[in-house]
DNA sequence: CTGTTAGCGCGTTCAG
DNA sequence: CTGAACGCGCTAACAG
């Protein structure tokens, strides 16, 4: 028997009151009450039954006599616990109720609206089991049955708890989405496209924002870890590859994107820009544009670096000749873009044709360009890549390189989850390879000036 | 004892063998050999000093005989129990082993790396309890001793399960984030502060898009409710008084946007619609102009019918003449605002200016004046209301009303958290109310027609 | 100050 | 097919 049973007995307290039976740190005198001599005068009142106890009592020293009526007459409520209910303690010892009772706090949290499979269970009148069996439809429940337990579930309107259910079965149902920034354009598509396939499989999401920093890389790791998520979507480009190991460890699949899966458990999805810029600089070719300019992304960040070498293939490709002092780098934001195409303008006066490794930098150069009172696309043409929804609603708008967020998502919450359906994590996953088009609006228009600088 | 641990004893296996011990449902010869028979093999095993449930079978007609050496021998592991641990079964009986023991099967799941608090607190030779206490520093721990909980922490890369967490201390930390469309630009931002002040207190948010629709806020709901979260922020319009009663009657705190906090545990947050609207009419009245038209949001969403009659409210006071045909309905999208514009601009020749419900609308408007061959600001302004990032960058920059959603989104967070940290369930909210600005860019510019209808 | 343990709500296993 | 019991990892209350 333990102390708790001991006392719920000692206050003859209803075995089916639910919630937990406490003493209330009850103050005496302004003097708390609690530990050794709270429990002394509790096992005072011990029914004979347990003379064990007892007697280990008073061989420490008869610790019983050493409260009196009056000492505890004088215990007070203490102000937390005011309003609780007050149970007269009913000692059972040679059945003479003694007069500390009613001075003793005992607190009965009111019978909370419990709403657990319990509750259920009781309503229908079933036990627990079935009533789970029925909700995960796992083993067969006899139809009526089931269908008492459905009843009752829909009467309470009742909702597992989700984190009893992860904490039990060791599946969260909860999928992490790591992206750099929700501010960015680029990711609300994605992070919508991701939750609806979530959605729709009755799965959850959890989205966290690195800002671009490492830092806080490590931090939405960590809450990823603590949820236990059954699988997480790095969206964002820079990556550690010591994260990788340690989702690898913990057998979390894993999605990156642009990147090659190297490891067991580890999928991915790419973006082809090789494909993307060709069709870009096809493009400015055939409208007859040889002096183009490149903003490429932060080069450390590899989707940054993808795009950058694919813009230098495809120019190979067409035989544009590529030059250092037309080649700049931005920050993947507008003010990047801005300052970018600043300096592509002091080291440059002939270009015709400008590309950026995203649509918020060619936003900023845009901007720059206008400001610099040149026209686009009269002047010079801009492309832009990604098809943010921004890039519709410029004037002029944006030609860019669309990429598929939506498929991109969807995709890689479908990785994911093949691994929860079943697919070994030991396994080295699949590469899904997105190949975007070149949507064409009116930032780029054929070459007006003659002076090709080489055929 | 149980019948699982009478087995593990049975089976000699150490007590310190982590995982369940269970007997494989092998197969006998085609026919699986569980349930009763496989009881009854096991209880025939029975050491003596359990000779009470040997009597008891034994009364029950001797099992234990049924099965000869051959028949047991048969026995064959079954394919989903291929590749575990077999042990030899140990009997004591008599100490004399006996010749089935080998064939039964007994599963001993490798022991995982299992990464929880009891694993720290061996490591650091304490109590799981002064783990816990360290963590969340609650109550004083010595200070070696915390010292050495850190350490072992950190060396084994422990993070808490916050399920567990949830599910034993009734807080989850997780805050519910309801709001239209993540692929609004109105909300990432809104988002994103939420989000940051969430982490800055170590706190979780769970996003959810209604996408317009009220099942699926329904849904929505659905899932804050299973994951136990401390608190929503209901970020979207399109409220229902149903959802209050569903939270409160849960005891869960609630923040609105734009609505008056009418019952317990909801506070809410506010623009003053009016201040910003006064501005921005402010603004259109001292460049001249006095033909100003209206393109509203949805009406069935509070906060469009907010913004309307507060266009209504300022246009009074600058005693500018309002016209039914100069007022009319978008949808808050950049289609919306196309069509709406579309509409005015058949119904009103002499239109100088146009106030619009938030930017997308007043985006998609000013595309279609550009394809009228009308141009902003010269034959006619257009003023927006949110300052989503986009109005910045389109040709011209869009005046429009800046609704401080980094704001916003703190003082929503913050009211959630102080509900947290000890505030009233029972006591209506508190509202927040914030003033937007007005701010000017290129869309705007004074009236050039100088035909004033009136003075 | 620290150790011990009940119990959170569910899924799962095993006895009948 | 159903019910009883255990365990998931942690917190909070209690014991010393």
């Amino acid at each position: 028997m333990n102390f708790s049973e001991l006392r719920r007995q000692l206050y003859g307290l209803p075995k089916c009151l639910f919630g937990r039976v406490q003493v209330a740190a009850a103050q005496c005198r302004g003097t708390a009450l609690h530990g050794g001599a709270h429990r002394r005068v509790l096992r005072s009142c011990l029914p004979k039954g347990n003379a064990e106890k007892q007697k280990e009592e008073r061989s420490r020293g008869g610790a019983a006599g050493r409260f009196s009526r009056a000492r505890i007459h004088g215990l007070t409520i203490a102000p937390r616990f005011a309003g609780w209910q007050c149970v007269p303690l009913k000692c059972t010892r040679e059945g003479k109720p003694r007069a500390i009772m009613p001075t003793i706090v005992v607190a009965s949290h009111p019978e909370p609206c419990r709403m657990n499979i319990t509750a259920v269970a009781r309503k229908a009148r079933v036990s627990t089991a079935t009533v789970s069996r029925t909700i995960n439809g796992s083993s067969s429940v006899q139809a009526g049955t089931a269908e008492r337990v459905r009843k009752a579930i829909a009467e309470l309107g009742f909702h597992p708890d989700i984190n009893a259910r992860a904490l039990g079965s060791g599946r969260s149902s909860l999928y992490g989405l790591i992206i750099s920034d929700i501010t960015n354009p680029f990711f609300p598509e994605l992070v919508k496209a991701f939750e609806d396939a979530a959605v729709a499989h009755h799965k959850e999401v959890l989205i966290a924002n690195t800002g671009y920093d490492p830092k806080r890389l490590d931090i939405c790791v960590k809450r990823m870890l603590q949820r236990k998520v059954d699988g997480v979507a790095i969206m964002t480009s820079e990556m550690d590859d010591a994260l990788l190991d340690v989702f690898q460890k913990r057998k979390i699949p894993l999605v990156l994107l642009d990147a090659h899966p190297a490891s067991p458990g580890v999928s991915s999805v790419r973006i082809d820009h090789s494909a993307g810029m060709l069709q870009a600089v096809q493009h400015l070719a055939e409208l007859g544009h040889t002096r183009i300019g490149f903003i490429s992304g932060p080069l450390n960040l590899p989707s940054a670096r993808e795009r950058h070498t694919a813009f230098q293939a495809a120019c190979k490709q067409f035989r544009i000749r590529l030059m250092p002092r037309r080649m700049t780098q931005g920050d993947h934001r507008v003010d990047g873009g801005y300052k970018a195409m600043q300096q592509l303008l002091q080291t440059n006066t002939d270009l015709t044709a400008v590309v950026c490794s995203n649509d918020l930098t060619a936003i900023g150069a845009m901007e720059m360009l206008f400001e610099s009172g040149l026209r686009v696309p009269e002047d010079i043409s801009v492309v832009g890549s990604d098809d943010i929804l921004l890039s519709a609603y410029t004037r002029p708008g944006l030609t860019t390189v669309n990429v598929p967020r939506e498929d991109l998502a969807g995709a890689a919450f479908r990785s994911l989850l093949s691994y929860t359906l079943g697919a070994d994590v030991n396994v080295v996953g699949q590469e899904h390879i997105f190949t975007p088009k070149l949507v064409c609006r009116g930032s780029t228009a054929a070459n007006a000036s003659r002076s090709d600088e080489e055929p």
